[in-house]
DNA sequence: GCGGAATAGATGAGTCTTCAACTACTGTTC
DNA sequence: GAACAGTAGTTGAAGACTCATCTATTCCGC
C-alpha cells in the first residue's frame, strides 16, 4: 500500500482537520511546475557557473548594480532587488569584494548605511557573463515556448507576484 | 548611463558575437517568472520548515519513499526522483537517519547498492507535515489562479520538462 | 574465472545560506 | 539634549550543497 501524502491519506471527506488536499489534476500541474522550475534554475545556474565562474546569485547582484545610476546601491535595496536576506547579501558582497568586482562605500546620507559599488572589473566580468546567461534563458526557455506560452508564463508570474508581494 | 546587460549592451545589430538578446517583453516575462518562482519556493520552504522542522528538500525525500511499495527505494532512484545529486542525497539521508526517519539497508540484489527505508517515525513526521505543505501550495498557488491559469501552468511545466528531461 | 571498465554510493573540503546575536547610527519624545 | 526605540548592516556558528575523490561491487569480454 502506497501513501501519497499530497493527496488525502485516507478517504477524502473522512479528514478531521479539513485539509484541502490536491486532486489528481492539481497534483500533476504542481509537479510539472515544480520539477520544471527546479530543473531550469539548476541548469541555468550550472551552465553559467561552469562557463564563467559566476553563480546565478552573484550574477543577479552584478546586474542589479549595473542597472543603477553610478552603478551603486544601498545594501538593503540591493538585497530586496535580489530577493535576498540582508545577511546573505552581506556575505555575498564580501566575497565579491575579494574578487575585486564590488567595493563598499559608507553612505553619505546615512552613517548606518553602506553602498555597494560595482567596479570596472566587476562590470567587465558581467559583460563577459551576460551572453552566456541570455543564451541559456533563450535555449532552455524561450526557444521551447510558443508566443502564447510566453504570454501565459508572464501572466502567471505577474499573478503570483501580486500575491507573494514584490516585497 | 545604466547598462542592462540582459538586453544588448550596445545597439542591437552591432553585436559582434551575435547573442540573441531578450527584447523588453521577453525580459518582463522572464523576470516575472523568475521572481515568482524564487518567492514561491522560498515561501513554501520557509513555512514548512518553521511549522514542522522539515525543509522542502527533506519533505520530497520522505514523500518519494512513502509512495513506493515497502516504503523503500534505491539511493540512485531516489536521487533521480528528487532531482538531487547522488552526493546531496547521500548527505541528506545521513541526516534523516540521525533523526530516525530513514534507515539504510544493503540492497539484496546488488552488493554495491543501498536501500533507503522510511521508518514508522519518518512516516508519522510526513503525515504531520503534509497538511502544512498542501495548505501552502493551495494558499500561495492554486487559490491565486483561475482554472485556465492552472491549465497553462501545467502545459508550461510539461513543455519545459520535455526539453530539460525528466531525468 | 580473470582483468579492466563501469556503476553505486560515501566522504571530506570548500562554499553558500540561515539564524541569532551584535554594533553603530538615526529619529523621536520629553 | 538624553534616553530609548527602531533601522542598517555585519558577524560567527551551524546546517546544507557541490565537487572531486575514494572504495566496493558488478558487468563484460575473453
Amino acid at each position: 500500500m502506497t501513501a501519497d501524502v499530497s493527496r488525502a491519506p485516507r478517504d477524502p471527506g473522512s479528514d478531521a482537520e479539513g485539509t484541502r488536499w490536491l486532486d489528481a489534476g492539481e497534483q500533476q500541474a504542481w509537479r510539472a511546475w515544480l520539477y520544471s522550475a527546479q530543473l531550469l534554475l539548476d541548469r541555468l545556474d550550472r551552465e553559467l557557473t561552469h562557463a564563467t565562474g559566476i553563480s546565478h546569485a552573484y550574477y543577479e547582484i552584478l546586474v542589479a548594480l549595473s542597472e543603477t545610476e553610478g552603478r551603486r546601491m544601498r545594501m538593503s535595496e540591493l538585497a530586496d532587488r535580489c530577493l535576498s536576506s540582508r545577511s546573505r547579501l552581506s556575505h555575498a558582497v564580501s566575497r565579491l569584494e575579494e574578487r575585486g568586482w564590488v567595493r563598499r562605500q559608507v553612505c553619505p546620507d546615512d552613517g548606518r548605511g553602506q553602498l555597494a559599488v560595482l567596479t570596472d572589473d566587476g562590470f567587465a566580468a558581467l559583460e563577459a557573463a551576460a551572453p552566456v546567461h541570455v543564451e541559456g534563458v533563450r535555449t532552455h526557455l524561450f526557444d521551447q515556448l510558443s508566443p502564447q506560452q510566453v504570454a501565459a508564463m508572464r501572466d502567471l508570474g505577474e499573478t503570483l507576484l501580486r500575491h507573494l508581494g514584490t516585497r
